[in-house]
DNA sequence: CTGGATCCCTCACGATACTG
DNA sequence: CAGTATCGTGAGGGATCCAG
């Protein structure tokens, strides 16, 4: 008779249920990436730098056992392997952003080992989105971030975030972990452009209207 | 130099700080309770009764020492010392309970070691509650499961649930685990009373209208 | 090259005993 | 009551290897 697994807490509740499923170390951070798109294996290390192959494939088995990951071969000639989330899975969207949020709050500097991921920003963005600041709005905002372009499209008020460049974009914003301080409000707009930490190609106006629309 | 905390996961991004402060096991766990109440380390143990006393102490002294637990120590003649959520650990009531809400989406039968705790269950009546169902409405429920009490009063449409037994109450509800097949909709109220796994001492129009207003 | 499996080592966690 | 001390175990970290 197995008495009881190790890792499990031991009580009848949804909260308890809930960190015996995703409450694993990587576990959410493999979600946060995949909230973003399906990956393959290789894709998750890329955006996870630091987590052993190992753990990576075990949370993927954990994960896709209890019905929040589904691993998927894709048909002939790729043959690829992705990972996706269900259903269930997709409904920790609103529960990773609003993490995302609460953390960022102790989000102080960067350390020295930090780095920024794509699909970390992209979440970033959209959990830092306020609809009601871009109401009926049509804006194209480009962020480059060192090697990281991502672009948020806000149609009608409506916000779509995505890797890589954007298309007819209104400007682009080209920063460091300033951004952060920006959306932080640890600075303004103009103090940013004026020390230069943050550079901006098109009208300086949308960059104010950019943190008035994303921020902590 | 610090190189790196091996606890840490590298990345300049909110979700993975929310994770290094409240991301440990049992971490979560402790808020949940907290968030109920302040409450001793010996009333901690008694609602985790699964955790060892020194992850407990170490859990405490990392949340303090992130701003999200405070130790404070009764004014005399009492003495004692409670632990209690700042206001920044508060913030985190929306997303425990939303933890709760998708955990038990797959909370099957409890096991035989299960335990279900005062708490938890607070937690669980809070997180369940739908207003819409209850706007204008006063009632107030006792629920009663083995040695545990608790009460949901709702005042025009505001819920509160605290522990013990409810004042001026409309009805009593004793039930066991069925509780949870009840509020997940796997059972009818009517099925529930036939079954005798759900009893009432009131009004048995009241248990439906229980269901309709805790609900997963 | 992708998608892992395997090995070894370390340290966080778990169980229990003990103390001011 | 409110923790600390001690020690064993296993999950996680890191490197390497392997099959398709």
């Amino acid at each position: 008779m197995q008495i009881m697994s190790a890792r499990r807490y031991g009580q009848f509740c949804g909260v308890t249920r809930a960190l015996e499923i995703v409450g694993e170390r990587w576990a959410l951070l493999i979600i946060r990436d995949l909230l973003v798109s399906p990956k393959r294996f290789t894709d998750l290390r890329q955006g996870l730098p630091r987590i052993p192959t190992n753990i990576l494939s075990t949370r993927l088995k954990e994960l896709e056992e209890a019905g929040v990951v589904r691993r998927r071969v894709l048909p002939r000639p790729s043959g690829a392997v992705v990972y996706e989330l269900t259903e269930y899975g997709q409904q920790l969207d609103e529960i990773v952003m609003a993490l995302g949020r609460w953390g960022a709050q102790r989000l102080g500097e960067p350390g020295p080992e930090d780095i920024v991921t794509e699909d970390s920003m992209i979440m970033a963005m959209r959990s830092t989105f306020h609809p009601e600041a871009a109401v009926g709005r049509n804006v194209r905002y480009q962020l480059n971030l060192g090697q990281i372009v991502i672009h948020m499209d806000i149609d009608n008020g409506d916000l779509q975030v995505g890797s890589g460049e954007a298309e007819d974009r209104d400007i682009v914003i080209e920063a460091g972990p300033a951004i952060k301080a920006l959306m932080a409000g640890e600075i303004t707009p103009d103090e940013a452009l004026a020390e230069g930490s943050v550079k901006v190609t098109g009208d300086p106006d949308l960059l104010k209207q950019f943190a008035e629309t994303f921020y902590i």
